[in-house]
RNA sequence: GGGCGAUUAGCUCAGUUGGUUAGAGCGCCACGUUUACACCGUGGAUGUCGGGGGUUCGAAUCCCUCAUCGCCCACCA
């Protein structure tokens, strides 16, 4: 726009005919080619908008919900572009961890053994045996580099796949700054990060009991849990005090008797005072084992009296630790008792079942002790069955047991009192959308429990860069972990060789040995705020320094306390910033009978569906339409409207250019040059419209301000629509210049005026809905500006200009116009006929300051609403309509009408014979 | 058990610091080919604001309570 408020306009030839179709295509293309969106660079960090974009899951494919949540984030880079900001708007995709690694594993029939050296000439056994699985026994072992590239290899297919899908969306993403995190740049982040926290002592290793899955075999983290309803049974069994009296214990899980190490019961419980500090004798296996007080038991729960084995819960870690307890652990790693019987079952019989459970399944053993315990007597009853919750790996099917390891830890404020408090007070600097959401963070920093733990016992992950010393002795030396520097990472220790070793030492007393557990994936994708702003690469160009700490991460409310707990864990920890200022969290999308959608369900629409048959501006309103936070039907019927708003924009804007044209001596089709010059605006109905517009931008940029998207597109199409029903129809003829019933014409000045305000305001039309409908958005653009670049470049609409052009008139002269026209064409539509009959005389109603308005735009309602006879005003106040209303029915039904202060009403009406229909064509 | 959110027309949802008689779209009904739009236009009908209590001149809105739904955390004897 130049200096002047003139907006100029270089028309390109219209269609006949407009239509949504083929347009995602014609303008993906076109901001491929140039590079609307691509990150400049060339301000400092006030200059940038900057987003840290959630990085899908490569594996499978993308479902509705992902283009819910995605269109929510692009609304935002999309009106922050507009806004003037170099919108850093990066794509990643998530190919690490176990998805991937077990697509990979099946498509390519291959898996990670760590022991083997990379093979450059390496090819898998099989490929793209996508959906059937192949058995283990016909993997092939490979390098963990050759998996690495295998992995790339395959989301290559796939990222290609949903760059498309993006695209086609309308995903104004930077192409040029997608990561991946199983990639070398990611890596090295993910390394030198630990690196850094293993230096100030903030990453730690431990030898614990911890939650193990025995399907992965692997540690589990904390943030990983998920409790689900599993079936149990108690059991009563009888323990035996000195005197030989039975002591009851409930428990659901008899298999861990031989694991017991005491009876817990509460101090205060003074059924079984006397009982503490004795010891009590467990029944076949005849193990004595103390009974003890701790506040944890609970009386009501049970008998009141608790078994503590190692390790059957949390809450026996708890009591091993507080109560010095030995630890006489039976069940390994895969989830089976142990072979060997223990050394503290000493008696015969007690040896002999222990001898019948070894290498058992949990629930093999636990029927064979039931079974020896009912022969025995030892039980009373039969086991009840109940339901109870249990921790599970939320990737995991079978219950998880607690095993002792030495795992890798990351202090995340569960066991530091001071970092928890500061790692609260970033929750309260960081901006939630919506706020409410805070209390989510809120609750899982104040509920950890525990560090992080962050190693993980797979093969296919970012690798611990780490070795450890080998003794003259052949023993691993974990105490003093032997670490590269920081420029040759990324690395792989078991194929790289630290510094002053050979290969020849590796595994070899006196040599250096691998740490070969990897990190979790949370450890990289935690870091996704310094991954994609380059924090510490060599290429960054300042980038960093220009777009951290970030402005916005957008995410999916299920992951505050993985994803976003954790990088504002490490951001506080590396850079003692918060990553980003604000958080944006979408809802759920859910079927259309409200269930969440999932695979699991078979209730997941594939996205590419509806995008085809409504168009992306389709989807992508039904997306803009459901707030923040806020769960969302799949809803075939919004997508609809969407798709109307579109053709309707696309319309309406047809008509404000080809009706400017003919001034210029041209015809629809040819292309013309325009001025919209705002100073020709002088009409009081366009003045009251530029009003209005000035209005809806005002508010509608305050709710983007706000991250509400949805309010502000309500407020936008709710303007467009009464631009189009109500304004477009009042000027229609002035536009055109047709002359009224006496042959009078419309002077030149009006005619100017009302193109000029057509003019003005589907050029803001456009500027607003861009965010939203980028495709017809675009193309309108294109149609009213073929030289002026892309519209999502173009400035966002300033309200202060458009108050400018409408100088003091109100808002509300337009709403009474408004109204006034739909007061003449009731009468036509309760009369049942055309809109075109013309009426011969009829009476308005309205408030003074209504009356005052309709007079102002007189000629254009008349002429709009067909008045060849005289239009009469009377002016009435609101509370004399309501009064004579409630009073008498016998004035005309339109007086009885409630109404407001903009509301016309209408009597004494005549009218004139309809128009005779002309034959077809 | 603790917490967060939701409950408004047949459906999907707005409803600001409490303020006249609670709104929109879809769907429904009726009418209308009108030189932007039949992928359309015009007009109309539609409510126990989940229940109960309270504060107030006035409550969809604030407080208490109950119910239902969704989610988060805790609960493994």
């Amino acid at each position: 726009m130049a200096t002047d408020g003139i907006i100029h306009a270089h028309l390109t030839p219209l269609p006949d005919r407009v239509g949504v179709e083929g347009l995602e295509e014609k303008w993906t293309k076109n901001w491929d080619e140039s590079q609307v969106f691509k990150f400049k660079g060339n301000t400092d960090r006030t200059g940038v908008y900057s987003i840290d974009t959630p990085p899908p899951t490569v594996s499978g494919h993308l479902h509705v919900g992902h283009v819910f949540s995605y269109t929510h984030t692009d609304v935002m880079a999309r009106y922050k572009r507009m806004r003037g900001y170099d919108v850093f708007y990066p794509m990643g995709w998530d190919d690490n961890g176990l998805p991937t690694e077990r697509r990979v594993q099946n498509y390519y029939g291959v898996r990670v053994d760590t022991s083997l050296k990379y093979d450059p000439a390496f090819k898998p056994p099989f490929e793209g045996t996508e959906g059937k699985k192949i058995e283990a026994r016909d993997q092939v072992p490979v390098s963990r580099q050759n998996f690495i590239e295998l992995c790339e290899k395959l989301t290559a297919q796939d990222e290609k796949q949903f760059e498309a899908l993006w695209k086609t969306l309308g995903l104004s993403i930077d192409w040029t700054q997608t990561y991946h995190t199983i990639g070398e740049h990611p890596r090295r982040v993910a390394q030198k990060a630990f690196l850094r926290n293993l230096a100030r002592g903030e990453a730690y290793q431990q030898e614990a009991p911890g939650l193990w899955d025995i399907t992965f075999q692997t540690a589990v983290a904390q943030a990983e849990l998920e409790s689900r309803e599993y079936p149990g049974f108690y059991h009563k069994i009888a323990f035996h005090a000195e005197d030989g009296t039975p002591i009851y214990i409930e428990t659901t899980r008899p298999e861990l008797l031989g694991a017991c190490v005491a009876l817990i019961a509460h101090p205060d419980d003074t059924r079984y005072q006397h009982l503490f500090g004795k010891t009590v004798t467990s029944p076949i296996f005849g193990v004595k084992v103390p009974v003890l007080a701790h506040p944890k038991a609970e009386m009501d729960k049970g008998v009141g009296i608790a078994m503590c084995c190692t390790f059957g819960d949390m809450v026996d870690v708890e009591w091993w630790r507080d109560l010095k307890l030995p630890t006489r652990s039976i069940i390994t790693r895969n989830g089976r008792i142990s072979a060997e019987t223990p050394e503290w079952i000493t008696s015969e019989a007690g040896r002999a079942l222990y001898a019948e459970t070894a290498t058992k399944t949990t629930f093999s053993a636990r029927k064979v002790i039931v079974e020896a315990l009912q022969a025995s007597g030892d039980m009373d009853g039969e086991p009840i069955p109940t339901k109870r919750m249990t921790n599970f790996y939320e990737k995991g099917d079978k219950p998880l047991e607690i095993v002792t390891s030495r795992q890798w830890y990351l202090s995340n404020g569960g066991t530091d009192k001071k970092l928890n408090a500061e790692l609260l007070e970033r929750g309260k600097e960081l901006q939630f959308h919506p706020g409410f959401m805070r209390v989510r963070y809120d609750n899982w920093v104040n509920g950890l429990n525990g560090d992080w733990l962050v190693s993980r016992q797979r093969f296919f992950g970012v690798p611990f860069p780490l070795w450890y010393p080998v003794t003259d002795s052949g023993e691993t030396d974990y105490a003093h972990p032997i670490v590269p520097s920081e420029d040759i990472l990324p690395i792989d220790p078991t194929t790289d060789v630290p510094a002053g070793f050979e290969e020849s030492q590796r595994d070899v007393p006196g040599g250096f040995t691998a740490e070969k557990d990897i990190m979790d994936t949370w450890a990289t994708s935690s870091l996704t705020p310094q991954i994609v702003t380059h924090w510490e690469e060599k290429d960054s160009n300042g980038l960093f320094e220009k777009t951290f700490p970030m402005d916005l991460r957008p995410q999916g409310q299920d992951i505050i306390r993985t994803w976003l707990f954790s990088s504002v864990a490490r951001a506080h920890l590396e850079n003692h910033v918060l990553p980003w200022k604000h958080t944006a969290l979408s809802g759920w999308i859910l079927d259309p009978d409200h269930k969440k959608m999932s695979k699991s369900k078979g209730n997941v629409v594939v996205p590419s569906e509806p995008i085809e048959k409504f168009g992306a501006d389709a989807v992508r309103y039904w997306a803009a339409s459901a707030r923040l936070g806020t769960d969302a039907a799949y809803d075939i019927g919004q997508m609809k409207i969407g798709r109307r708003l579109a053709i309707k924009l696309l319309n309406a804007t047809k008509f404000a250019l080809s009706i400017g044209r003919e001034d210029e001596n041209h015809h629809v089709g040819e292309s013309a040059q325009a001025a919209w010059d705002p100073t020709k605006i002088t009409e009081p109905l366009d003045r009251a419209t530029m009003a209005k517009l000035a209005r809806v931008v005002r508010t509608a940029t305050k709710a983007l301000e706000d991250f509400d998207h949805a309010k502000a597109l309500e407020t936008i199409e709710t303007f467009f629509w009464e631009f189009c029903d109500d304004y477009i129809e009042l000027v229609k003829n002035r536009a055109y210049g047709t002359p009224d019933e006496n042959g009078k014409e419309p002077s030149g000045a009006a005619i100017m005026s009302a193109r000029t305000t057509l003019g003005i305001g589907l050029d803001a039309f456009a500027r607003l809905f861009a965010p939203y409908l980028p495709f017809s958005t675009e193309e309108i653009w294109h149609w009213m500006h073929e030289d002026a670049g892309s519209v999502h470049v173009a400035p966002w609409p300033e309200a202060g200009y458009y108050a400018t052009i409408a100088l003091k008139v109100p808002p509300e002269l337009l709403d009474h116009a408004g109204h006034a026209l739909a007061a003449l064409r009731k009468i036509k539509s309760e009369a049942k006929v055309s809109m075109k009959t013309p009426i011969l005389a009829a009476t308005l109603k309205a408030v003074p300051a209504g009356i005052e308005h309709i007079k102002a735009a007189l000629d254009d309602i008349a002429q709009a609403g067909r008045v060849t006879g005289k239009l009469e005003l009377a002016q009435i106040s609101a509370g004399e309509a309501a009064d004579a209303g409630s009073a008498s029915e016998a004035h005309d039904a339109a007086d009885v009408a409630p109404i407001d202060d903009t509301e016309v009403l209408i009597s004494d009406s005549q009218l004139g014979e309809p128009p005779v229909k002309k034959p077809k064509k």
